[in-house]
RNA sequence: CGGGGCGUGGCGCAGUUUGGCUAGCGCGCUUGACUGGGGGUCAAGAGGUCGCAGGUUCAAGUCCUGUCGCCCCGACCA
C-alpha cells in the first residue's frame, strides 16, 4: 500500500488532493445539475454541527429565525444602484410558471411570468422590503434577524464546497436606529464568527475591513475574516457588513425617532456559509484524508469492536455498549461526548482506514486481549494513523473529554504556527513580488503566504499587485497599530494591510 | 464566456489515428474457503452498448455535426 491513504499528496498536487480527501471522507459529490452538489450524510452532520453552535450565538446574541421567499421579483434587485452593478450577473431567472406537454412528449415552459423572479443570491432586497413594513417607530428597533437558507450564484467554475451554483447559508439582516449600534453590531458578528472559526473550527482568522474593491456592492463597509489555507491561499470564511442607510433610503425603511421626526434606518448583513466545511478541510487535513476538529466532529470516538468467534463477539459488544454509555455521560464542550460502535461486518484494516480518511479524532479498538487486561486502545487522528497506546478502560473513561480538548487544541496551535510562519512583514514592492514569486520549498504546496504591507486603498495599488494574482484581503483590526506610508502610492496608512493570493 | 484537455461497468484506465466477429484490464462489489488487532490470501461470480442527439456506412466506442457535462488556464467570484 502507498504511503499515504489520499493521492496526490498535498506537496504533488494541492488542488487535487482537496477533492480527494472530499471524496474520501464522503462528503460530498457533484449532482448531476450543473455546478451543484450533493452534499452526502457526513458532509451535512459537519454542516449540522456548526449550525448548532452559530445558531446559539445567534440567539444569544438577541437574534431570532425567520425565513423569506426563495424568489425576488426582478425590480427588487434594481433598487439599490451599486447593489445592481454587483449582482447583474451570475443569477438564475425564472421567467415561466407552467410545463405543457408538447406533441413530441417534451415539457414545454409556457405561462410567461409578467415579472420574472430572480432566485435570490441574497436576500437584502425580500428582507428589506419586509423591514420596511415592519418598522415604524423607533420602539419597532433594532430587528435582529436571521435565516438558515440556500441561495444561488451562477458561478462559472464551481468547485465542491468552495464556489457551487447553490450552496447552503445563513444571512443575519438587522436594522438599527443609529449608526453607533449597526456599526457595532457588524462588529459584534464579526467577533462571533472569529470566535466560531477559532473555538470550534481550530482555525485561526485575521479579521479587518476589506479594501472598498472588495466591498459586497451596496455596503459601506464590509469586514471578513481571512483564514490560511495549507498551499498558503486566503479563504474568506465570513463576512460582516455595515450597509449603512444605502439599503434604507433605496426600500423605504424609516421610522419615527422619540422626537417625532422620520429617520432612515442603518442596517447591516452577515453571513457563513457550508463554504466554512471547504475550509476546515484546505486547514486541518493531511495525507491521510480529513482531519476534524472534535468540536465539530459529527462522531469523536469511534468504537471498533474486534472479535473472532461469536463468543469474542458477544463479550466485545457487551464491553463497547457499556462504554458508550459511560462516555455519553461524560461532556466535551458542553456537551455529551457523541460516541459511535462501528459494528459492521467488515474487514478491520479497511474499517480503521475510513474512519482515518473521515477524519474522526478518536478510533478506539476493543478485542478480547483488551477485555482480558481491562484496557482498550486509543488512536488519534493528529497522530500517525497506526500509532495505538494502551490505556485502562476506567483511564480512558475519565480522560476522554481531555483527550479530545487536546486534540482540539493543538490543531489550533498547529494551524497557527503555520500562518505565522507564512506570515512576512515587507517594506517595498519589490519584496512583494519577490515573496509571491518564490517557488514553493521542496515537499511544500506554499506559495507565497499572507505578506503585511503598507498600502493605501487605492486602484494603484490593485492594479500593481494584479499580475501576481495578489489582492489585499482585509486591513487587521488586531495588532495594528503600525502606522507607515504607502509602498505603492507613498501616502501616508494608519497600519498593514494584508496581501495575499485567495480563493 | 475565451483557450486547452477529457467523457468507455461504482472508481481508474486501454481500445478511437488505419470503422468489422460475444468491448478489455486493474481496483472495488457479491459468494465460498482459508484467515484474523491484517488497507489479508485464494477461488468462483455479477456488473458496461462506450455522455446525449442526429448523421455517414453493409457495419460506429472508433468518422461527421450538434449538444450537455467535467478538469486546467483566463475573465468572473457580492
Amino acid at each position: 500500500m502507498p504511503d499515504h491513504a489520499i493521492s496526490p499528496i498535498r506537496s504533488q498536487d494541492y488542488p487535487e488532493w482537496y477533492q480527494q480527501v472530499v471524496r474520501a471522507a464522503d462528503l460530498a459529490e457533484q449532482s448531476p445539475v450543473r455546478g451543484c452538489m450533493v452534499i452526502k450524510p457526513h458532509g451535512y452532520a459537519i454542516w449540522e454541527r456548526m449550525q448548532t453552535i452559530l445558531d446559539r450565538m445567534f440567539k444569544a446574541t438577541g437574534h431570532q429565525n425567520a425565513y423569506f421567499p426563495l424568489f425576488i421579483p426582478l425590480s427588487y434587485l434594481e433598487q439599490e444602484a451599486k447593489h445592481v452593478e454587483g449582482f447583474a450577473k451570475e443569477c438564475a431567472v425564472v421567467t415561466h410558471h407552467r410545463l405543457e406537454l408538447g406533441p413530441d412528449g417534451k415539457l414545454i415552459p409556457t405561462g410567461k411570468l409578467e415579472e420574472p423572479l430572480v432566485v435570490r443570491p441574497t436576500s437584502e432586497t425580500i428582507i428589506g422590503a419586509m423591514y420596511a413594513k415592519w418598522v415604524q417607530s423607533w420602539r419597532d428597533l433594532p430587528v435582529l434577524i436571521n435565516q438558515w437558507a440556500n441561495v444561488v450564484r451562477w458561478e462559472m467554475r464551481p468547485r465542491l464546497f468552495l464556489r457551487t451554483a447553490e450552496f447552503l447559508w445563513q444571512e443575519g439582516h438587522t436594522a438599527h436606529a443609529t449608526r453607533d449600534e449597526a456599526v457595532e453590531e457588524t462588529l459584534r458578528m464579526l467577533d462571533v464568527y472569529a470566535t466560531f472559526a477559532e473555538r470550534d473550527l481550530a482555525m485561526p482568522v485575521l479579521k479587518g475591513p476589506k479594501p472598498s474593491g472588495e466591498r459586497f456592492p451596496g455596503a459601506v463597509d464590509t469586514f471578513s475574516i481571512e483564514a490560511m489555507m495549507q498551499d498558503g491561499k486566503a479563504l474568506q470564511a465570513g463576512t460582516s457588513h455595515f450597509l449603512g442607510q444605502n439599503f434604507a433610503q433605496a426600500q423605504g425603511i424609516k421610522f419615527s425617532n422619540s422626537s417625532g421626526v422620520e429617520e432612515f434606518c442603518w442596517t447591516t448583513s452577515w453571513g457563513v456559509s457550508t463554504r466554512l466545511i471547504g475550509a476546515v478541510i484546505m486547514t486541518h487535513s493531511d495525507d491521510d484524508g480529513l482531519c476534524l476538529p472534535p468540536r465539530i466532529a459529527p462522531t469523536q470516538v469511534m468504537l471498533l469492536p474486534i472479535h473472532r468467534t461469536d463468543e469474542e463477539r458477544t463479550a466485545v459488544l457487551a464491553c463497547c455498549r457499556q462504554l458508550e454509555a459511560e462516555l455519553s455521560n461524560a461532556r466535551f464542550g458542553d456537551e455529551p461526548i457523541r460516541v459511535r460502535i462501528d459494528a459492521r461486518d467488515m474487514r478491520g484494516g479497511d474499517k480503521v482506514w475510513q474512519h482515518v480518511k473521515q477524519g474522526v479524532p478518536l478510533r478506539v479498538e476493543i478485542g478480547p486481549r483488551d477485555l482480558a487486561a481491562g484496557a482498550v486502545s486509543v488512536s488519534r487522528r493528529d497522530r500517525g494513523p497506526r500509532e495505538r497506546a494502551a490505556m485502562p478502560l476506567g483511564q480512558f473513561v475519565a480522560e476522554a473529554a481531555g483527550l479530545l480538548d487536546d486534540i482540539q487544541r493543538g490543531m489550533f496551535d498547529r494551524a497557527k504556527a503555520f500562518r505565522d510562519q507564512h506570515s512576512v512583514r515587507l517594506g517595498s514592492t519589490a519584496e512583494v513580488v519577490e515573496f509571491f514569486e518564490r517557488p514553493a520549498e521542496k515537499g511544500s504546496p506554499v506559495q507565497g503566504g499572507f505578506a503585511h504591507v503598507h498600502v493605501a486603498d487605492d486602484p494603484a495599488v490593485t492594479a500593481m499587485f494584479d499580475p501576481l494574482k495578489v489582492t489585499v484581503r482585509c486591513i487587521p483590526l488586531e495588532g495594528n497599530d503600525d502606522p507607515g506610508t504607502c509602498i505603492v502610492t507613498g501616502r501616508p496608512v494608519t497600519g498593514r494591510s494584508v496581501l495575499a493570493r485567495s480563493y
